[in-house]
DNA sequence: TTGTAAGCGTTATCAG
DNA sequence: CTGATAACGCTTACAA
């Protein structure tokens, strides 16, 4: 009964007012009604109608219908979100930093996972496509991926966040990679060590390739001795895959006495299987991460990590997004902002001691308690 | 010049496929296409026309539209996520739970931020009504909360998740937390604490509600003795209120050996500020936390904590919200699930030492170098 | 079993 | 400056 009055005062399932009924309240054509709630179009309307018109939506509490808008305008002002999982706690933050940056323009934010998984990828950007989002930023991306060009040349507007594809056609906002991996480096020079180590991410990710590469020159550019020996390959950015990494490693002799990381969650691995082996960090070993991710730094040992802007970095592609979803297309000149990082020093690094390392330990050179530590790293 | 021919091998900007584009592909009226491909309306077609159209369909790549269905139907296959903060370590498995049991039926979710300011929830809610979200999830209901009222009268499916309302109409996915506090307080108590302190969080939260009146009705039960100087009340959730609780108690002269925070980032600023004044935890004071947040495990001391199942309570929540739904609403009897505890005991509890706490040390019965950092306290 | 046609709430084009 | 009208793509009585 109450269905065909939106204007009384709501008692249950009453109807949501539409430009229809703002019109018939203030005695107007409802495309009138259209024009004065449109910023853009609002100047046509004679101001004390404007005025009329705004007091009676309000009165009637209207609220333009989001559906009937896409349906014409085929905008829908939704985004999509595409991070492989959000329970990894660098992404929040990015998200955040998107989100922060579009809602007060009225566009909303779909979040989805993709687990890593290229194909799961693949069946998310159909259904975001499918439900007509205005443009997309991706975390999850790979260095190349197909579907994400196809979008891109069909016009969809694309960031990509945190990682970037090789295809410089396709956006993208992320971190000074290398000048973390030189800090880092510098870093553990400067504390003494000489004989240093990596745990390098998926080599398929820009983020795993650009550590490793800047691990490999600027290692070299100081002087220092690498070699299969030293280098482990991560596929997955995780814990189990950095205690793996860093028991091989062990396992192959262990000359060194520090360790470089290609992210946090592989340091902690490392740490653990430091542990578990009965050594130390950072006495026996120092390691690193990247990334500074919440909480490393209250972790034992607080990590020695390289920060990044984990906000800025979603703030910014908003921004960039935004441009590419409103400017013209000529405009789309491709970018790539890449944002400076910050070396970020706590007890996970120490200077070597004395006959520290592993293979030190090996050679017997320190106390019995020591060699017996070794023992059971190679048992 | 491709606009109209959505069947061309897709060269670019070309326009996507409807309805009507498969109807004429295969020679039929839009509405048998629109049955056909409408799995509850299928038998009313021709199988061998349905084959015909489900192949043109995908052979056009068609993708149904969802803001004309949405229009059509006042469904949008969206539902709203309300959480305090992303970033906030326990949400996101929630949010994936929800994700995961809603993504493989068609829904999509929008996810947003509150802050924990009600105003600004408020404004949220709107948005999210404004866009005719199916359902809503919400995470930062506070005890009395009007707009969810107003949103479940108006027939709005909702369920709240970690929290609940006072309001039993309003269905809820919620954590033992009675059960929680009880099992943390027997193991205090098992292990020879007599003094307990607690941090209790926010009142207006159930959470922060339910875990005090927990900590009272079972400490009494067990024969401890509670009274103001025990007790301190954060108004948020959080390290710094949590370090602040802290120093409170230890100023009030702190003749406690452990204390249960309502959460653990309470617990966490709480071991800090036991660190600032050269105390040391468990050794000193013993610490406990609520939830299992991730990391936590890793945070030095281990934490001991209460373990939620926050994936489970978004799962729950998703799979209670689905038949508020779809469902007719008869059905809807609240409904309030409890999820089970459990605790989980690692390094930030230990025995009291023989003359442990704060008091004793007040008292000089230990060593001159812990007078020396009681003074700091009091300084 | 299939076709017809109305209508969801907007915006945009075209008159007036 | 304002009104009339078509159209966006879909679902769903109602006819046939």
């Amino acid at each position: 009964m109450n269905k065909d009055n939106p204007g009384e005062p709501d008692g249950g399932g009453s109807r949501r007012a539409t430009l229809k009924d703002v019109a018939v309240a203030v005695g107007v054509h409802i495309s009138t009604v259209s024009r004065a709630l449109n910023p853009e179009t609002r100047h046509l309307i004679t101001p004390q109608i404007v005025d009329k018109i705004a007091e009676a939506s309000k009165q009637l509490g209207y609220q333009p219908n989001t559906a009937a808008y896409s349906l014409r305008t085929n905008r829908t002002r939704t985004i999509g979100v595409v991070v492989p999982d959000i329970t990894n706690s660098i992404f929040p933050p990015m998200i955040r930093g998107v989100e922060d940056a579009l809602a007060p323009l009225g566009y909303s934010t779909l979040v989805v996972n993709t687990d890593g998984q290229p194909e799961r990828e693949a069946a998310i950007l159909d259904t975001l496509v499918a439900r007509g989002i205005d443009g997309l930023v991706v975390a999850s991306v790979e260095r190349e991926n197909g579907a994400i060009r196809t979008l891109a040349s069909r016009g969809t507007a694309i960031i990509t966040v945190n990682r970037r594809m090789d295809d410089p056609a396709i956006a993208s906002v992320t971190n000074d990679e290398a000048e973390g991996v030189r800090h880092m480096l510098n870093h553990l020079v400067a504390l003494g060590h000489r004989n240093i180590a990596t745990i390098a991410g998926n080599q398929n990710l820009s983020t795993g390739q650009r550590r490793y590469d800047a691990f490999l020159r600027h290692a070299v550019d100081m002087g220092l001795d690498v070699g299969p020996s030293r280098v482990g390959f991560a596929s997955t950015f995780n814990e189990a895959d950095g205690e793996r990494c860093m028991e091989e490693l062990m396992a192959r002799g262990g000359d060194f006495t520090a360790i470089l990381c290609a992210n946090d969650r592989l340091a902690i691995g490392a740490i653990m299987a430091l542990k578990r082996r009965g050594l130390s960090c950072p006495t026996d070993i120092s390691v690193t991460g990247f990334n500074d991710m919440a909480m490393v730094d209250r972790i034992d040992p607080p990590l020695t990590t390289v920060r990044i802007q984990q906000y800025r970095v979603g703030n910014a592609a908003a921004e960039l997004l935004l441009e590419r979803m409103t400017k013209r297309s000529e405009l789309h000149r491709p970018q790539h902002l890449v944002l400076p990082v910050e070396l970020v020093v706590r007890g996970s690094t120490a200077p070597p001691a004395q006959n520290s390392g592993i293979v030190a330990l090996n050679n017997g050179l320190k106390s019995e308690r020591r060699r017996q530590k070794i023992s059971a790293v190679k048992a």
